[in-house]
DNA sequence: TGACAATGTTACTGACCGGTACGTATACAC
DNA sequence: GTGTATACGTACCGGTCAGTAACATTGTCA
């Protein structure tokens, strides 16, 4: 039941370029056609290429990420991974499990996305949350964007109960820890205070970023500069 | 195919209380049991009780509102609304018609909201958006808060086509110029980006309401006034 | 009273969905 | 080589879903 296998492969938060698991030997190239029939996925455990259960993380990641967890079943899934479905079932307990499986491999990416915004590392917290937003709100504006799968999930399963919106749950919860760190690392007057206006911010960059392009995201680098100066400025 | 029945009849922004339905003549009371058995809906028109089409949107609001457009059958719905099927599909051409005819009436009852925070009108448009501000961070932190209907119909129908998708981008769209409108009213430098840092702030308290309680919603009216003050202030 | 509009009743369809029973191929140990 | 564990596929199941067909029933209004 609770079989819950641990990630070990983060899954895109960029739309495209989901695939990578570095995990087995092989690094055969996925590009993202719908159905590739080309070099079919040898079966079989042979050696090169990932194993079923990393093919179908990174297939999930992407449908999910995509198209939203509930619109996408589990055929699917497997069929983009091209792995059958009893092989999804070895490995994750119900459909649900898959899921929460895809918010812990998303989380892992979104950590790395965040402590270092562009690649780089920053030691100045006020620099870092802005290089962060500048790079989110680009994306944000660009066709195709859909947000936070995080946030997405919860928005997908209002219950408190379900596994993956557990996952969604506990990481806001640590985000929302981690920006008041930051704001009290800038000095912040009320730490506590320009970390939520921070975390309102990006999660409205989140969303909005998916209704439509050429939204208010544009205008966000320009508001977190204006928050946070205005949140460490001495009274 | 597009039949498309006006809406009459707004559907419900807050979670609870969500019949109304003031089209008929009768007023009857309809508490919120999952399947009212007791006083059966007398069937076939009688003059009492708002006729099936006007059950089914009020089914449809709460269902959709509560649970999420995917996650409600209509079976479900047409259950709670003590109507069959039949009626249902009289009336709407499909689900995601039926959809359609949610989105519009919450976005209705939304504008309503919107323009009277708290029933009460405001010339001062500063007065206006924080007032909307507060009430809505007030019910954002309070348990089984589940967002704006229209944003979270955005993430549960990525694509472009979709009949809801187009209802809530399409008023996304006028609110964000609505609040440009209310920026530049309050005298603000920059208009279009006070308006959306405002919108930025507002879409997150609709999401990030419904991850948690005690959310960063509790701090929203405080932000929000700061915003104000910041982009209206003389340089 | 009779036509009509609105609704209910029953039963059905075909597609899809999550999930599984069971058989099969490969790799490795000895 | 044979045994065994592992990784995988084929084929299927029962349930649910959106949507429909055909007909019965009731109230309204002319």
């Amino acid at each position: 039941m609770a079989a819950m296998k641990k990630s070990d492969e983060p899954a895109a938060e960029r739309p495209a370029k989901a695939f990578s698991s570095e995990v087995a030997t092989g690094s055969r190239k996925e590009n993202a056609s719908k159905q590739e029939s080309g070099a079919p996925f040898r079966s079989h455990r042979n050696g090169t290429g990932p194993r079923a259960a990393d093919r179908i993380r990174a297939s999930a990641a992407e449908l999910f990420y995509r198209e939203g967890i509930r619109a996408v079943g589990v055929d699917e899934v497997v069929d983009r991974a091209g792995v059958t479905k009893p092989s999804l079932y070895r490995s994750f307990a119900s459909k649900d499990d898959l899921a929460a499986a895809y918010m812990r491999d998303y989380e892992a990416n979104f950590w790395e996305n965040f402590e270092k915004p562009g690649g780089k590392s920053y030691a100045d917290p006020r620099e870092h949350v802005l290089a962060y937003i500048k790079v989110l709100s680009a994306r944000a504006v660009a066709t195709g964007y859909r947000g936070c799968g995080l946030t997405n999930a919860t928005v997908e399963y209002p219950a408190r109960d379900n596994p993956a919106r557990q996952v969604a749950e506990a990481h806001k919860k640590l985000f929302r820890k981690r920006l008041r760190e930051l704001a009290a690392l800038m000095g912040a007057r009320h730490p506590a205070m320009l970390g939520d206006a921070l975390l309102l911010l990006i999660e409205g960059i989140y969303v909005t970023g998916q209704q439509s392009e050429e939204g208010p995201a544009q205008s966000a680098l320009t508001v977190a500069r204006l928050l946070i100066d205005a949140g460490v400025a001495k009274p």
